[in-house]
DNA sequence: TGAGAATGTAAAGGAAGCTTTACAAAAGAT
DNA sequence: ATCTTTTGTAAAGCTTCCTTTACATTCTCA
């Protein structure tokens, strides 16, 4: 899944360590999902989404489940 | 964290396990996010977003951070 | 009241999220 | 080019999410 976290989080002139001390995490978890390493968990994506004063929607790109697409054949 | 799971899920009168059939996890999945015993992966709660038209923020209440209780003394 | 359906719950195991520690690599500013 | 800051990454370990299997409890309704 994608996401707007370093986008967003450069755009307040802050560096990884003192965005991920804002929300509680440690900086490799911030590393980690920005590089698309693993999701945030719900709890986190909300904090996440609550500090920059926008929804998980607007910051994180759900892959939709392709009805149409050759993958899925059950 | 609280959600409306249940109460969406018996808006469409389905039962847990077909509903967990239809967003393709365990039944005992869904019973225990119904009943809180832990919050669904933030992938899981886009599928269940997405079954129910919503957004994540309509389906799942974050408990907001205190800024002004008791707690958090740092 | 008793049978079938729906839900709760528990144990054990695998997968994913998050931590600390530590070091390497990249980027910025002189 | 060198120094400093910032970011990437790896290992080991703990917690949470999710699974399968299985059984107990509650609900529905004939």
């Amino acid at each position: 899944m994608e996401n707007r976290v370093e986008e967003l989080r450069k755009n307040l002139g802050m560096n990884q360590e003192d965005f991920a001390k804002a929300i509680r995490v440690s900086r490799q978890t911030v590393s980690s999902i920005e590089n698309g390493k693993y999701n945030p968990s719900l709890e986190l994506a909300f904090t996440i989404a609550d500090f920059f004063g926008k929804t998980i929607e607007e910051i994180f790109m759900h892959e939709r489940r392709g009805r149409n697409e050759k993958e899925l054949s059950d």
